[in-house]
DNA sequence: CTGAAAGCGCTTACAG
DNA sequence: CTGAAAGCGCTTACAG
């Protein structure tokens, strides 16, 4: 392995003057022929810095540990941590990545492990929304929690805004025309179930139809949600169902077809996650908000960089595809025309100082739901 | 940060017995006395150890590279990664994680990143079965690839056997009791699409049945899926399908049910992949090939540390959980009972020699096929 | 049975 | 404008 010192031997100068040029601080300390010959004879020798001496020495490593309950639980939850290495190659990091099965104990020794090797900071990242204990272990260092919230409220946290996800899904189908319309919910009592069934009220408060407890219908997969589906359109006629996931969906459409009703006419049906194998799978194709996985591993990234690094680090990176809503408004363009949830979540600009931020989410039109009408 | 210099000044040994209590080599060297003194100053000074200090000193950094062309593409694929971890953990590694996006330019400068943090070994990881040239800065180090295969045959790689999912699949269908089976494949022309072809005619004429080209029908998901399974019902007549993917079978599912047939009993349908959104949501439930994506990262974890290690340092850890065919035979227990493949794969047992395994995959019965004749 | 010393490859105050 | 030296936290050959 080539070093500094073969440099320095080879160009006759000091290692010092080596470590200035690689590290740009040649100011005027170093002359430009000094800096031209040290940069030719590291390329003749084939150096390559080495990052674990200067961890040691600098006390930073630019590795962050990229912590999981479980991934690859849901399809598109590894999106989570391309988002994150895409933001973190930019910013000159790399991921260490352990997950922790939901095992408090093996998350301890894990955790210590990353520590043992240094990371600059944390992401904490869950495989689905949910509140959580921050582990102790990462109280003091700088954390992001992904796809969750810290039950305390410490820790920066990024995670879909369920609420809004109810509310926009809601007034989709309310744009195209349903006025009779059903929360398909879930049984399980999770944090997603109650906040997007709150915007799916809100969202028919808005339009002045009004929520009526009898229209939600909540069910099991793979249990009930065939059964359900079938009570659901025979009793309550619903000229529009939104599923509280995509999950639920061929439960409706399968019970649609017996009854003759063609999903995208006669019955619009709305879901939430845009999963490849029933989004696109299903015919009609199923028009499904898109949760930001990519941009929440993303966004994660930068915000816990400039905690390490200060906001003026992470300046400028932003993701440049991913499934947030534009919220730069009319005649924005380029770089401003990003999502103020964008800049807050990155903490790089002036944002209200919140910690935590709930990311609005972008709805996916495809076939089930009538166009908006006019 | 507490060091070994604390301690030994803490405890009134010196840092070089400090070290040797922390890597067990106290032979005939340290005495007990002091061995539990220093233990009990640690953990009074809550030391822990500096991975990156080890690792300049020892030139091994237990850590590796873990490479992939784009994770989450495939809903499942990141189980590679949750295998290689487990495997990493229970071997003393853990895994620094990038993704190339398949730009070539970025891979090279990913590796190079690697390779700054001293990494001890690389896997290089897939998202599906194909031939790749493995790229030139991982041909010195110790690299094995996972769900692929080098295309030189330098290093070692593990892969299912694509051959065995097409014989086992139709093997399956002929003990049910079919006879006319279709094989409803791709048009894209993929590694895996020739070798289960290949496999099915194997499985044929093994039963006596023997090929029939005209059984043969080819798709593109999305585009003519349904039109040709349609097709193939009612000018084919077919009393089993081994589809070459999960994805394939919902359109026969449709078609089948607009032509009255009733799958499981009229029409055996087989699929491959177990696509959780597929497989378990399709009614009947979808019998099915698993892919040992667990088992691959697992294996190749194994793999890696045995050539880093030797293969003494991978001995007895195995997957406790994965999708793999057991092959230890009748009467076979414990330890013992694994597939050979494994072992080969671990590259911990006397194995043939052969760098790259095929493995065997496991088909997963549910609903669409009929119980084996008997 | 134990310690003093060198060195892994880097950075950075300090002296010139 | 440049170099000699110390030190980050560890391990290990060497001397006692």
């Amino acid at each position: 392995m080539v070093s500094m010192k073969d440099i320095a031997r080879q160009a006759g100068v000091s290692v010092c003057t080596v470590s200035l040029v690689f590290n740009g601080k040649t100011g005027n300390r170093v002359s430009e022929r000094m800096v031209r010959r040290v940069l030719a004879t590291a390329k003749e020798l084939g150096y390559e810095p080495n990052s674990v001496a200067r961890t040691l020495r600098m006390r930073r490593s630019h590795v962050l540990g990229f912590i999981t309950d479980e991934i690859a639980t849901t399809p598109y939850a590894g999106a989570i941590m391309l988002g994150a290495q895409d933001a973190a190659r930019r910013l000159g990091y790399i991921l260490l990545v352990v997950s922790t099965g939901n095992d408090r104990e093996l998350e301890r020794e894990q955790i210590a492990t990353l520590r043992s090797h240094q990371v600059d900071g944390y992401l904490y990242a869950l495989m689905y929304h949910r509140r959580v204990p921050l582990p102790a272990e990462l109280r003091d260092a700088p954390t992001v929690v992904v796809d969750g919230e810290d039950e305390d409220g410490q820790a920066p946290s990024l995670y879909p805004d369920e609420r809004l996800i109810g509310r926009d899904a809601t007034a989709r189908l309310i744009a195209a025309g349903c006025r009779r319309i059903v929360y398909f919910g879930s049984e399980t009592h999770i944090l997603a179930q109650d906040e997007r069934l709150e915007g799916y009220r809100q969202a028919l408060d808005e339009a002045d139809i009004g929520f009526d407890p009898a229209l939600v219908v909540n069910a099991t997969e793979n249990v009930n949600a065939g059964e359900r589906a079938g009570h659901m359109l025979d009793e309550l006629k619903p000229d529009g169902v939104f599923c509280f996931n995509d999950v639920r969906a061929p439960a409706v459409y399968e019970a649609a077809q017996a009854r003759g009703l063609r999903v995208g006419s006669d019955l619009a049906v709305i879901g939430v996650d845009n999963q490849p194998f029933i989004a696109s799978v299903l015919r009609p194709a199923l028009t499904t908000v898109e949760l930001p996985h990519y941009d929440m591993g993303f966004l994660g990234v930068l915000r816990v960089v400039s905690m390490i690094d200060g906001p003026d680090a992470v300046q400028g990176v932003l993701p440049d595809h991913g499934a947030l809503v534009e919220a730069g408004g009319e005649g924005a363009v380029g770089a401003s025309a990003v999502s103020s949830d964008v800049s807050a979540a990155a903490g790089a600009l002036g944002s209200d100082g919140a910690l935590s931020v709930g990311l609005r989410c972008r709805i996916v039109d495809k076939e089930s739901v009538p166009p908006v009408l006019p």
